[in-house]
Order: C-alpha cells, then sequence, then structure tokens
DNA sequence: CATGAATGAGGTTTCATTCAT
DNA sequence: AATGAATGAAACCTCATTCAT
C-alpha cells in the first residue's frame, strides 16, 4: 500500500490545477498541497506536462470504464447509447474536480492538451456514431449527430462546472437526450427512460 | 492607410497564438512575424494579455455586428433566430483563425479570458433563448437548448478549425439547426431554408 | 530670443526630476512638460544625463554667482563669511526645486552626480576654509570646521525642502551660524548681524 | 553555520551596491560576486529594493545597538550624548562599505529609500534633542542643534568614505563635538573625554 | 525513497536614443 | 528646427528541473 504517494500527487495536483489553472500552478503549490518535497514530484512524475496529462488519461479512463461497465450486457443500440451517455456525464458529476481540470483548464494550455483532448472526444463521438448507425441513422447524419451531441453536453457540463454545479446536471442531459432523440424520429425515448 | 501598424500587429499575434497557443507565443514571435522590434509591439499594446484580449474582442464584434444585420427587418421569430447562427457561422467560416485563437487557445490560457469567453458566449445564448420563446417554447427547455445548441455548433466549429476546414462547414451546421428545430416540432424548417 | 527653448526644457526638466528623481523621470515625461517631441529633447541635450548635469551646474553657477556678489567690496574676513553663507543659503530658498533636484534627488541616483555633486561641496568649503583662516583659526581646525558647516546646513535645507518649506530656513541658518561662531570665540558675531 | 547563505548574498550585495549605487547594480552582479545563480538570490530576497532595504535595516539596527550599549547605565546627559555619537561615529568606521551604501547610494535612488533614510536620521536626531535639552537647552535650539550635528557628522563620515578614510575620523568627530559642546556652554567638555 | 536549496534559461516589459520625414 | 514612431539592449524576476545529502 506504498503507492499511494503518487496517487496523494496526483490528487493534489487535480485540485491545484482546477483552482488555478495549467500554467498559474506551479509544482510547488502541487507539493505542498501533496506535504512532500518538490523534488517528490519528480521521482513520480517526469515532468509537469506528463502529471497533467496523467490526469486526462484518468478522466478518459474512467469515463470508458463506466461506459463499458454500463452498456455491458445490454443489446438494444438505443438503449446502448442512452445508458453510455448516461454514464460519462455520471463520471462528470462524480469526478467533478477531475472535469473541470481536463475540460476547462487544459484546453487552451498547451497544443499537446488539446491533442489529447480531442482525441478522447473522438473516441467518445466514434461510440455514438456507431450506436447511432446502429439505430438506422445514416453515416453522415450519425456523424454530425454524434459530435453535435458530444459538444451539447460539454457546454452543458462547462456552464455546471462554472455555476458551482448550481445546475441540474442530469435533468439537463436528459434534457439534450430528448432533443436528439425526437429529431431522430426515435420516439420511443419515454418509454426507455 | 496610416492605422496600419496596430492591424499588422494584429494580424501577426492572431497568427502566432492560433499556432502556438497563448503561453506558448512569445512577444518576440509576434514581433518577428509582424516585422518589427518588440518595443513596437508596446506602442500598441499595453501587454500581451491586452493583445490577445484586443483579438476577443474583435471576433465578439463581428460576430455581433454580422448578427445584428442578419436580423435587420425580420419579424418572425424562427427565422431571426436562423440567420442569427448562419450569420454567427459564417463568420466563424471567414476569420477561422481568429475563431481559432479565440475559442480554441483562450480557454485555459488565463482566467480573464475564460470569463470574458464565457460572457460572450451567454451573451449569444441570451439571444437564442429569446428567440426559442417567442417561438413558443417555454423557458426551462428554451435555456437548455440554447447552450446545447452553441454547445454543438463550437463543436463543430472545432472540429473544421481542426480538420484545417476539410468539412462542409455550412451543410454542418444546416444539419444541426434540422435537428434541434424537429426537435422542438418547428416542422416548417425547410420552407425558411 | 529662439533660445528659450533649452531652458523651457531646462524648466521642465527640474520640475519632473524634483517630482519623480532621476530614474523614474523619463524623456518623455520631461518633452511632455515641455510641450516638445522627444527627439526635440535630443537638439538640445546629448543624453539624459547631460541634461541632468546641465541643472547641478546651474545651481552650481547660481550659488557662486550670488556668492561673489554678496562678497564684492567686502575686506573683513568674517563679514565675507557670513554674507557667503547667506548668499548660499538664499539661493536655495529661492531656488528651491533647483536644490531638490541637485540635492536631494541627485544624491544617489549615479556615481557620476555624486562626484560632480562633491566637487560643488568641496569649492564651497574651500572657500570657507580660507575665509576661517583669515579669521585666525588654524588649518585643521578650520578645515574640519568648514565641511561640518557645509554638512550642518545640508541637513537643515534637506529637511526644509523635505518638509515643504515648513520651516523658518533663514532663522535656522542664523542659529547654525551662531553655533559655529560661538564655538571658535568670533564672539562679535552679533555685531555683524 | 547553516544561515550563511543569505548574509553571503547581502556582503556581495553591500559590496556591488557600494561601487556602483543602486540603479547600476543589476542581481546578476550581485550573484556573480556570491558566487551563487541569480534564481538563489530570490531564495533569500523577494526583491532588489527589499535587499536593499535589508542593507538600511541592518545599519540602522547596529547603530541602535551600540548607542543602546553606550549609554548603558550612564546618568548624565552630556556624558550619554558624548557616548551616543561616538558609538555611531564607531559604527560607521567599522561598517563603512555598509555606511556608504545606505547613506551615499541610497538617498535619491528610490522614494522608498529616502522615507526609510530620513526616518532614521529623525530617530537619531530625537535622541540628541532630548538630551540637549536635558542639558538645559531649550527646545528650539536643541532642535536646530541637533539636525546641525546630525548633518555636520554625515559630512564628515562621507568625505571620510569618500577619501577612501584618509582621514582621521576620531579625530574629525571630536572636533565636530567641541564645537557644538563649546557654542552652548557646556564647557566641562575636556573633563569628559 | 525523500528532500529542498540551487540552478539558469527565458519571458515580459521599459525607455533612452535615433532618424526619416 | 521639430517630430514621434521605431528600435533593441538590457533588466528583473519566475519556476521547472536537478542533485547532493
Amino acid at each position: 500500500m506504498e503507492g499511494g504517494r503518487k496517487e496523494e500527487i496526483l490528487k493534489a495536483a487535480q485540485s491545484v490545477f482546477s483552482h488555478y489553472g495549467y500554467h498559474q500552478a506551479t509544482i510547488r503549490m502541487i507539493a505542498d498541497q501533496a506535504q512532500c518535497a518538490t523534488g517528490t514530484f519528480y521521482l513520480y512524475f517526469v515532468s509537469k506536462q506528463d502529471c497533467f496529462l496523467a490526469l486526462v488519461e484518468e478522466l478518459y479512463t474512467h469515463v470508458m470504464e463506466e461506459i463499458m461497465q454500463a452498456r455491458a450486457g445490454i443489446d438494444d443500440a438505443a438503449e446502448k447509447l442512452k445508458r453510455s451517455l448516461g454514464a460519462a456525464v455520471d463520471v462528470f458529476r462524480r469526478d467533478y474536480e477531475l472535469a473541470q481540470v481536463v475540460l476547462v483548464r487544459g484546453a487552451g494550455a498547451d497544443p499537446l492538451f488539446e491533442e489529447r483532448m480531442w482525441r478522447v472526444r473522438e473516441a467518445f463521438s466514434e461510440f455514438i456514431v456507431n450506436d447511432l448507425m446502429e439505430c438506422g441513422l445514416d453515416q453522415d447524419r450519425a456523424i454530425i449527430g454524434a459530435h453535435a451531441w458530444v459538444g451539447a453536453l460539454a457546454e452543458i457540463v462547462g456552464i455546471w462546472i462554472r455555476r458551482d454545479q448550481d445546475l441540474e446536471l442530469t435533468e439537463a442531459a436528459l434534457e439534450v437526450h430528448r432533443i436528439f432523440w425526437t429529431a431522430w424520429g426515435l420516439d420511443d425515448f419515454h418509454s426507455t427512460v
């Protein structure tokens, strides 16, 4: 149980990045928060960038894990889709600080982070695209629709974070789902809630 | 033709910020690109931040101007809404580098930029909310819908920028409109195209 | 009457140096105050340093002129001494802004100014030394006494300047004279007032 | 012996400021003299100003400590006065470089330094005023006299510094004392030597 | 493993000075 | 003579990273 040190530092980094953003945050701040020396930081991370990327990966992993679990054993594409999005939103709600760091603070901080983040979004979108095509949409509409959906959710989550969670995130996410669902005439939406 | 120097520097800044992001960009790079000395930069801008904010304001002004013009003389709410969004997307398409700088690079770079950018997005959303309510939607759905719409468009624009404009932006934006339109049963969409 | 421009700039420089000190003052400030362009400044002065030194020289000249005039036609050494010091104090009182620039602001600003200022003080002291020796003091005591006297007066003037002239400078100077006079047993002081 | 680094840097700063003055001195120079990197300087001082002020405080503390010690257990006002001034002069003689930095270089360098230095001089003068009044002088004469005395000593010290200590500082100070002493008829001066 | 003092490259910003007009 | 936009050297300061203990 000695491997906890790295997690402690990651937690501290999350907290500091969330408060100050990537560039305003210093290794010193993170070390102080983690109650260790700055040198100790470098025993676990190659660099500041490396540490930030670890947080991005952490969020990505959490989201993907939850999505996988939510889809397990489900056959119906519409149901898989609904559960996937619900799972993602749940992760953001639970790990909202981490979500803030990655989605809000990491955005323009560094071209590398951007690259990584877009890859995450693309991966997420591809999931949706596949489900939508299984639901009968043609590819073009599925692709645009998936991106739009991801963007809409990201915006909602961003507002929720910025307003200090003063917004019914689950409610809002449901409303977004309803919009897309209805738009595509997959009208048995209510029955699947 | 004498006030050109400031515009030259703004253009250079746009280019450099777009390539490197706010923090990686240096005054030296901008000055080199503008073919002037670093000191010259400070004849026109108080600071690096000031210069970046000028770009944000520029995009904001362009967007608002185009929207205002697009709405002039139109009474029908649905039509106003459609034209507003179309105008915004047109601005992004025309000034795509500027859009990239403001929407993508400026995000996590500085708390001040974030603040400014969210204010822009909120202002934009409020426009949509008003139009939607005129179209008969109740307030709650209009608010969520407006944010979702803005997010969806931002995502599409972001992808378009990232893929070096290799995407039919206008087509995609129309598809997004169709989605929201249909979702709310404002079905005479095609007639207004 | 065209040579007035240089004097205008000198006056402006005096005012700006007096307010901000040598290093905080900028050529721009001086030019603004003199209502001319920064380039014009360099038509009359080789450099910022040159301009400051011109002010030092100005004070030096004023003081020396007044002293020479005060001593003209006087034979009695004690009287010459008294009038010399009185004349110097009068110059400081009249040109207090200039005195402030040279005595207060110029002090630690630049090793070169220091050098120049000390030369002024030494020149002034030598005057006093000569008079004191004529009054019968031996050289050693005259030298120390002269320096002490100059220092005492400079301190009084400095306080007077710092307190915005809220001090009876002439009174104080007289009291200083009385001290030195009495100390050396040149007791016919009162008769010479 | 671990706290030595800060003292090393202070010593280096003293030396550099003493040679070049506050503004001509650079952090790089100080760091080079202290044989450390520029960043190391900032581990011990918040800023260049902070470092300079530390030197001012150091001199102030030394002077006050020595004065306090010199006055301890003495009742006679004349004796206290004589010993106080002697102690001050001794400090200057011992820490002449520090005295040069604070008294000469710090003068016009920065409004803050000026403020601080004048406060020191005023504090010193008040000491003298009190002693003089105990000796029987009325307040007005005591105040002027104290300032004159401080100024006279400062001038003597300044000359001594400028001439590379080629002057019998103690002798000269004694002569200055004698002047003031005699002037006020406190004639048993020699008995207290 | 842990420490934290030390490093030094590099960035922003200022401002005295120049020169084409 | 006068202008003022342009220059660019140089300074202060930060902070990610290292390494001797």
